[in-house]
DNA sequence: TAACTAATCAACCTATTGGTTTATCAACCC
DNA sequence: GGGTTGATAAACCAATAGGTTGATTAGTTA
């Protein structure tokens, strides 16, 4: 059932954060966790909605979910949104290095690595 | 088309980066410029497809374009990746912080702005 | 038990996305 | 000029994302 790999989870990850409504959420989150209720109660769209956004973030693993009682609190996972930065920071530094011609900042963080890059050539 | 402010521009970034191919562009283009054709190579998609993944980084200022003749070498901005990764860190900050009780961090990170490369646990 | 609350499921609708193919534009090279 | 190359535009299509409403599952409380 756990059939998503790091990649698909990446996949899984920036999908979830293109949208504007999902992206408030995370930012909500941050402040500490909300049920669905309170945090569809600040937008115009209907509670199912919401939770279907929430679900698409929890697949994501970008949050995740408890219990007290029938409420569902949802929590950020700081850890995932670890991973996005490390994805984006893997090219933006690359690139950024050879504009100042400094190869020794490339491969102290080629090390970082563990993404999907199969390109020939 | 210039219509597009801060937010709409984060929008568009993140929105931009949900699509694989995309990222595989991105991945590619950190290596150096390269025009759409050399860009399209390793895909099974058509060149027409690639073009406008292309159009919708450029959009989003994800990448930038030059003149060569006929050919359109796209770049890299990386200074536009760094609004992305500023944006994340600005809520996984947040939340780390509190998980370890640390309310001073979350203030000297309050006040936000241009948070360049400075979280390293 | 019944009633209430939190959240999800299910069916459905519409706009958008990512892809195709064909045709066109623009700059180079004999 | 005529031909070739690089890139885009236009029209179209299937799949899906995001939204709706209505019904349903759980848990709580009277």
């Amino acid at each position: 059932m756990d059939t998503t790999d790091d990649d698909d989870l990446l996949d899984l990850a920036f999908m979830a954060l293109s949208d504007p409504v999902r992206r408030r959420l995370i930012s909500r989150l941050s402040r500490g966790p909300a049920t669905v209720n309170e945090l569809a109660e600040p937008f115009e769209i209907s509670k199912q909605a919401v939770s279907k956004h929430i679900q698409v973030l929890e697949q994501a693993q970008l949050v995740t979910r408890s219990r007290d009682a029938q409420r569902r609190p949802v929590h950020l996972n700081p850890a995932r949104l670890e991973a996005l930065t490390a994805w984006i920071d893997q090219y933006r530094l690359v690139r950024e290095a050879q504009f100042r011609g400094l190869d020794a900042v490339l491969h102290s963080n080629a090390a970082h690595g563990g993404s999907s890059q199969k390109d020939r050539k």
